[in-house]
DNA sequence: GACCATTTTACCGTTTGCGATAAAAAGCTT
DNA sequence: AAGCTTTTTATCGCAAACGGTAAAATGGTC
């Protein structure tokens, strides 16, 4: 279910890491070496095609300096309030 | 390593999507439905008892209807800007 | 071209997330 | 208390993350 929904979650989340990454000018190994993940582990992540725990989210996004938050998502591109918690598609399951 | 960091981590985003849940009125097992995780180990992400994979992060935010930045930290206290993309402790690895 | 740093890919062994199921525990309502 | 819903916990089996290593590929620079 709903797979290609997760390789765009990877790929996206893995170009905000390789970018925050270069834009710090670390390679992989320094950030493996920071970030306490494998360079191997770290290239898979990056190109999307390796899924990743949170708590190795948190400790590239610690490597980085950059918030957890900022790596699953355009921070800006977050513009939709909660504003309805109405309409759940539950089905038929009731 | 920096194991009491990850339970930390853990056991902040649990709460958070319990609170998210328990804010619309879902219990386990609807929103196992809603996200395709099973309501056992929605009980143990919850918890803090259990990593959990940013795929499976990003469903349960699909689910609930919420940003996936909103469950891995308090968005407004986020305000740490990277303003000094310097100093990395990079030891002895050069 | 040769040489170097960086990245990608593959393999293997260990660990762990996850679903499914079931049972136990905790809450809640009458 | 009895009965119901919700949550917690445990067990089993499978799939996948992860580290380590090494090889292959890419990408400069001389």
């Amino acid at each position: 279910m709903a797979k290609d929904q997760d390789i765009k979650q990877l790929t996206s989340v893995g170009s905000r890491i390789r970018k925050a990454r270069e834009d710090r000018g670390l390679t992989l190994h320094e950030l493996a070496r920071l970030s306490g993940i494998s360079a191997s582990a770290l290239s898979l992540i990056e190109t999307g095609k390796r899924d990743l725990r949170v708590t190795s989210l948190c400790r590239i996004a610690d490597a980085l300096r950059i918030a957890a938050g900022d790596l699953v998502e355009d921070r800006a591109a977050a513009a939709t309030p909660v504003s309805s918690p109405k309409g759940y598609d539950l089905g038929d399951y009731r």
